[in-house]
DNA sequence: TATGAATGAGCTTTCATTCAT
DNA sequence: GATGAATGAAAGCTCATTCAT
């Protein structure tokens, strides 16, 4: 087995082991008897077991800073609010197709040690200068309102993180993340208030 | 030393050292050495590590739980906004007053092991009902604009973790609790749009 | 059970499974299952499987520096031949009475690590100077030959551990340690030549 | 590269690997770097690493075997004494030839396992009963005093080892092979004790 | 046949939890 | 009741040996 292979399967049974049993409960024995590898051969892959946790982490952090685009705003670029529409549904995607790594980014990657905290720090810190940005943008282009653009962020992503939690510990009748997208947009962009005029 | 006090100083400890640490980093011996008590008076107070931060979770859990009130609708209680200000601002002083439950609700307690995970679940799921409750009221009143409430509530309680998740990594320079309430209660209730009428 | 004990359990149980099984094929569990007690205790009794070892070693290697004792020479001692017989029958009684110590000295305490090679050669370089120490004060008193006395300690300690590793491999049928002594004794003081004059 | 050829270069790396860091603490990684063969040519050209250990051990006690001769009596053979200083003196010469073979011999080879520990044994076992026939022949010729052959050869072959191995850990000013030889020959041969008549 | 990746036994260490005193 | 010594599960690591290519 080529070494790339052998990695991916180590990945493989980890992300199915710690999602299913947690990161701390997993034992290492778990992962390399699902992978069907030695001990030896897991220890000469990863430095230990906290690396897979971070390279599962890292996938799917990549995967959603890719699907993050930065808003379009020249004049023959698709409307913005399609393309913020575009954003969230696509990482709702990413994120309901990978509810495992989900569960990991959301549950697991939590309170590891301070240099985990730190990761999940910069991602999360990332993708609220990102959105922060788009509202600034937004504003400039007098679609968003004025407002705290850095707090708004905070709603924006807090919203879909909680979706996503939400989604994580529901067992049945799951919203389509379309329709979750959809309804999320709608409460953030036109807010909860009757419009006094 | 009376059993009741024995309890607070251990819990005492095990707050700080869990907020210094990180559950998983602390171990019983820095416990039982910051409450200068024996392991064994440590077992016997507590089943174990994870009863302790259950009970510090619990007791943080309880705190907010009292400050969110059901919004009163009746004829001569003050205007409904303000009451929602008042809870969300309740409860963001709640947590800044006390960051180390804080980051331990947010950081420390996330993925111990799924009996946790359940109660979390739990706390959380009770917040997301209250607040579907109360936008539900808002919109027999005509207050709530008509939109799918389940789906609002994550945006509000979502955006409310989000905000002192950032509280809990900003090392300075933080916004006042007041100030972060009312300009995540105006994102919320007027939505991130102009509006086009 | 007292830590004393304990240690002498350990001691006991690494005793009888060195000497049975080698050193090196002997494992940590072995000795733990022997023992009765946990792999935890054994690690906090004991620095490593190498340090039983060496305490077992040093246990059999003080009880013959105790044995040795420099020849008195004052004018009212027992004769002085009789003394070095007794130092020889001391040390061939207690090697024959710890056969299973004696066997790791002569061979599981061999070139596990340099330390450990280190420490044998101190234990017969002092053996070796006190022999010599013992021929030089024979030479003074004119009751031994004139020879090179350093060169004779060679053989006096060799052939002591030379009949000693004959005494291990053998199976059945060996000399008592009296009659080794005497004739061991009667070789190295009257040498194998017929006098020639 | 022919077979031969790699066996000679594996068996040189080894002695060299074996005599520096002792067997134990060498690596087949040690020493198939330093020969320059792979793993699995390493384990072609020999069972294990303990057969590596056992050959270089059979080609000393071999050249060893060689060099004792049986002592010459029929009448026109050099003097005995002569004789036997000789094969004192080849052997010692042998043995300071190769150092690295004999720190093997004397360090190396001493409890690895029971199988390793039978061969030693019989190769002293055979040394010892060609020295206690030699002393048999001196003493029908009348060289030999009477005595008991088997003890006297432990002392002749204990003497040589214990020489030796003083010549390993002695750092520096060794004496000769020569004088060595001469003198433990005197010892041996003349006694410790003066003659009494 | 030659290679080196994979295996797995076993040492060492840490710590939550138990239990004898 | 109070104590801390003892337990044992599991991580981490090394290395002799095997085996697929």
């Amino acid at each position: 087995m080529n070494p790339a292979l052998r990695k991916r399967r180590i990945a493989y049974s980890a992300r199915k082991i710690f999602s299913q049993k947690g990161y701390h409960t997993a034992t290492v024995d778990d992962i390399i008897r699902d992978a069907g590898v030695s001990r030896g051969t897991f220890y000469k892959t990863y430095r230990n077991k906290r690396e897979v946790l971070g390279e599962l982490l890292d996938s799917l952090t990549r995967a959603l800073e890719m699907n993050m685009t930065r808003v379009d705003v020249s004049s023959g670029a698709p409307p913005i609010v399609d393309q913020m529409m575009g954003n969230v549904e696509r990482i709702l995607t990413t994120l309901t197709n990978n509810l495992d790594l989900t569960r990991i980014l959301l549950r697991q990657a939590v309170g590891i040690d301070p240099d985990f905290d730190r990761k999940l720090d910069e991602f999360y810190e990332g993708t609220l200068a990102l959105i922060e940005l788009s509202l600034k943008h937004g504003q400039d282009m007098g679609i968003i309102r004025p407002c705290n653009v850095e707090i708004a962020s905070y709603a924006v992503l807090g919203a879909l993180r909680q979706a996503m939690e939400v989604f994580l510990s529901t067992k049945s009748k799951r919203t389509s993340s379309e329709v979750l997208g959809k309804n999320l947009l709608d409460v953030l962009a036109n807010g909860l208030f009757v419009r006094t005029i």
